[in-house]
DNA sequence: ATCTTACATTTGTATATACAAATATTGTTT
DNA sequence: AAACAATATTTGTATATACAAATGTAAGAT
């Protein structure tokens, strides 16, 4: 990936902000991609993650603030997040018997079934987006990446 | 940063999976970051960064397509993003003689002065988000991120 | 000259997201 | 127990973004 020949400039720039734009152009080639991988199952990839995250719970059904702790983008409606999971009838949706105030999401046996599909198609393209790296180079960058 | 602090997770995850997390959790920072020092200018960061394209192109109006181009994240609505700094008056915008299909828009007097306040707050968030990078991290990271 | 195609931008509309206020429930204080 | 504060979620509303269709203009073909 060319910086400098994505945003089209001939200019030099300073390397802290060069750093940052690379991070962003990054950053929309994953999301770019990744949605595309998802669309055939008309999920978002913030409604992936948050299957992935009921997957992880093993039957235990999480509450809201939850699934928001867990979720690599934090987004301030996942109420409405989960009606679409719902609507899809991946998820199911309860009152949580023992603090009225809080709800009970678990992931469904269809939505287990599609994740499974989903984890191949995203799988396959987190692979072709690092291709060009060795095991040793994405140690490195994981490495250099915590600093931030 | 700690990635799996952050999603608040003890699994084990893939090398390609944690990267790639990893690199949505720095943008999300870096559009936290830069949005907060730009609020108090009203603008986005994208609109910032087409202020910063019109700034590049010294007196010589762009028409849509040209910031389009340039833009760090293309958006589909350029349109609507100027109509945004037309209503600061950061920019003025005209419909090009020479090929009435095309408009010309031009960084003001305003816009200028603006901008060179925010280039201030932006550099100062960008230094603090490498503050952990000496110069030649920067750069072994900066050949990492190429590969992508 | 008219027709067709391509180009550049704008507009409409549906969906997504951000932020604040509202609602419902529980726990704590007096 | 009543009043108040804290917690968890939902709803309202404004703004942002994505995608497709529409508009206006220019260039080339017949």
């Amino acid at each position: 990936m060319n910086v400098e020949e994505i945003i089209k400039t001939s200019k030099k720039m300073p390397l802290e902000s060069r750093t940052l734009i690379h991070i962003t152009l990054i950053h929309n080639k994953i999301y770019e991609l990744a949605g595309n991988a998802l669309k055939p199952f008309e999920v978002s990839l913030q409604q992936f993650n948050v299957l992935r995250i009921l997957r992880g719970q093993q039957g235990k059904p999480a509450n809201l603030s939850t699934l928001n702790e867990r979720m690599v983008t934090k987004m301030s409606n996942t109420t409405r997040l989960v009606d679409k999971l719902l609507a899809k009838g991946y998820v199911d949706r309860s009152v949580c018997p023992s603090n009225r105030r809080k709800v009970e999401i678990v992931i469904t046996e269809k939505g287990t079934e599609a994740l499974a599909q989903m984890d191949k198609v995203v799988a396959e393209t987190e692979s072709q987006i690092v291709q060009h790296f060795s095991k040793t180079e994405l140690e490195q960058l994981n490495q250099l990446l915590d600093k931030f």
